[in-house]
DNA sequence: TCGGAAAATGGAAACGGTTCCAACTATTAT
DNA sequence: ATAATAGTTGGAACCGTTTCCATTTTCCGA
């Protein structure tokens, strides 16, 4: 491989000269520039980037610490970063976290080891004992979906899922449904997710200021995934006096909830609505009504902030704020008017041993 | 930042022994040893990673290529190689390709500037042109998912999708299907995706095998999309005589069709028979008979492989084949019985006398 | 006690760029 | 003609490691 001094060699100037050709100096006569460029071709060279890094005393590079890589809205946060990396000079290393040891594996070497200029964390909102690492990091720190009362203190774009849980409760309250439940991940699990979390207080704030009981079984927890929430909504739905509408916390977990609903026989929406969060692009095709979220636009947003922090670092943290939107479609509707006075009502004898192959027993027009 | 000078010093040893420290060279005494790791801690000392890598010319990074990493299938075989490089030393860093430009600057870019020590490209056969990038290239390569006859000169992981169209088709016609659509991406693009053509391939053996006619207003091709695909199966099915069953070149084209029997009013798979490729989880979801392949084992596989050449350079070139394998589920069923003398036998027998080139070169078995 | 082999150690050179300063060359003003 | 100035240029020093060679120390048997 050559290097600048075989440039510079062949050239017949000097290391520095070469040095300003490759850099766009304006400090180079045009002659000498041709011959620099000439000779550059000549030898095929490529400037070595490791060294320019060594340097220039920077990386070029973003690190991105994301949970989860293959879930639908993680991997469009994920499109966001890459739009807006590709763009510039940075480069993009990904470290996907699957469990808790990689998690604080990577939140240590990666802020710590001058792998990169900035780092973007998604979805993983830190403990309190992560803080020292993030507070005056050794390269700038951007969260991106992390919500906790003590980052304010951090870089962060997310989204109000408080506010979104409302608006989703509200939907079906105002569809006049008062037996609504709620599936989730696990409110408290390892990585402090908070999304299931925030969802549910403004599930909670809905019920109470409509007047409608908050009712524990009506809350199914588990791990995230669509057969997770097919079996919680299957609990749900059996009940002796089960839900009318479930809002699910993912559209994700939607899709287990409908899965659920047509073995059990159930009429999407005319015996159960549902609704979702994220929007996924497979939302509009189930017709599923849910919470639309800019899952791409908070990437974009973060990686954004984060090159703004790593040219001029703000005094005071920057939070931005991504707004919600109710979707309406064909899962949601009143519900029918038996239901209000339920309680007698048998469900049809829908196996479940035999689950019936794909139906659409949901027709949208 | 301190440097290995400083804690050289403030152990009062020389570079070497500290270096020697890091590297776990067993040429040092255990006094030595301990008062050095004792001046790495008290000064909270971590190594220059970008120090190391000009150091050692090595980079420590394998770099990905991939077209439209949002993509389901995509992801799956990304994780494949993530998992497998989190294992291993090497930092992963993503270049996505969403157009033909950025598709060529990124294979200049990432193989020529020593910015990875290995590179896997996925889903991109190279063109012609591109293959003096490759054949010889300034850092291994490795292909995922990339079929072309010159690429028997590449280290590549491929799936036999050319099989893969035959078992779909295959599948159909065992069932007693005689009108079978296929609906894809366009065989001819700018990314040169093979997949489309390969699956495309297999159906027309399939067909002509079983001596049915292959009718081009059953091929409908369009962008990759659920969209598109839907667009395209309303066509077929709203041809005078249209197809009994659809073999869609993916998961996500299948739901096209599906959606468009749903609006149609048609049932799957009484009406219709649908199947699909890939198998990706909603597949199941759908209850979707498809085409399974190990999308993560591919980038898995793919990532060993280039772990394995970085370290010693093969004489020949690799190729790992990965199977296929149908998974019957419950969008495909025989036709009714009506439709079996649809059109009243007006299609004349497939003629032997003048085979297609596609079949000259398969033997079943 | 001593010689020699083995173990441990120090530090110069190398990796391939950038940057800065000194020096050199035109050009212009007086 | 000369001094001042602006425009170019060369190359040493530096970025923070690793590696290799020369040197010193330790250990062992005779």
């Amino acid at each position: 491989m050559p290097t600048i001094r075989d440039v510079a060699e062949k050239a017949g100037v000097g290391l520095g000269t070469v040095s300003r050709v490759l850099n766009d100096s304006p400090l180079v006569s045009d002659t000498t520039r041709r011959r620099v460029l000439q000779a550059i071709s000549d030898l095929n060279y490529t400037p070595s980037l490791t060294a320019r890094r060594l340097s220039l005393g920077k990386t070029m590079t973003i690190a991105v610490i994301v949970p989860f890589f293959t879930r639908p809205s993680v991997t469009e946060r994920l499109r966001g970063i890459e739009n807006t990396l590709a763009s510039s000079d940075y480069d993009l290393t990904i470290y996907n976290v699957e469990t808790v040891k990689r998690r604080d594996e990577c939140l240590q070497h990666v802020i710590r080891h001058e792998r990169a200029d900035g780092v973007i964390i998604i979805s993983l909102s830190p403990r309190d004992e992560d803080l020292p690492l993030l507070v005056n990091p050794e390269i700038p720190v951007v969260l991106v979906d992390a919500n906790h009362a003590s980052l304010a203190v951090l870089n962060r774009v997310v989204v109000d899922d408080v506010a979104g849980g409302r608006a989703a409760t509200q939907h079906l309250v105002e569809l006049g449904h008062q037996h609504i439940g709620y599936i989730s991940d696990y409110l408290e699990e390892p990585f402090n997710f908070t999304s299931s979390r925030d969802r549910y207080l403004g599930y909670r704030q809905i019920l109470e200021a409509a007047g409608l009981p908050f009712r524990s079984e009506y809350h199914g927890q588990g791990p995230h995934g669509r057969q997770e929430a097919y079996e919680n909504a299957v609990k749900l739905l059996t009940l002796p006096d089960s839900p009318t509408a479930i809002f699910a916390a993912s559209d994700t977990q939607a899709m287990g909830v409908l899965q659920a609903a047509r073995d059990l026989g159930l009429q999407v929406p005319e015996d159960l609505s549902v609704i979702g969060y994220d929007d996924l692009e497979i939302a509009e095709y189930l017709s599923l009504t849910t919470i639309r979220q800019l899952l791409c636009l908070s990437g974009q947003r973060g990686a954004e902030l984060l090159i703004e922090v790593i040219q001029d670092p703000p005094k005071e943290p920057i939070c931005e704020v991504l707004p919600t939107e109710l979707v309406v479609r064909g899962t949601t509707a009143p519900p029918k008017p038996e239901d209000e006075n339920r309680g007698s009502a048998v469900y049809p004898p829908a196996s479940l041993d035999n689950p019936s192959p794909i139906s659409q027993s949901w027709h949208t027009g």
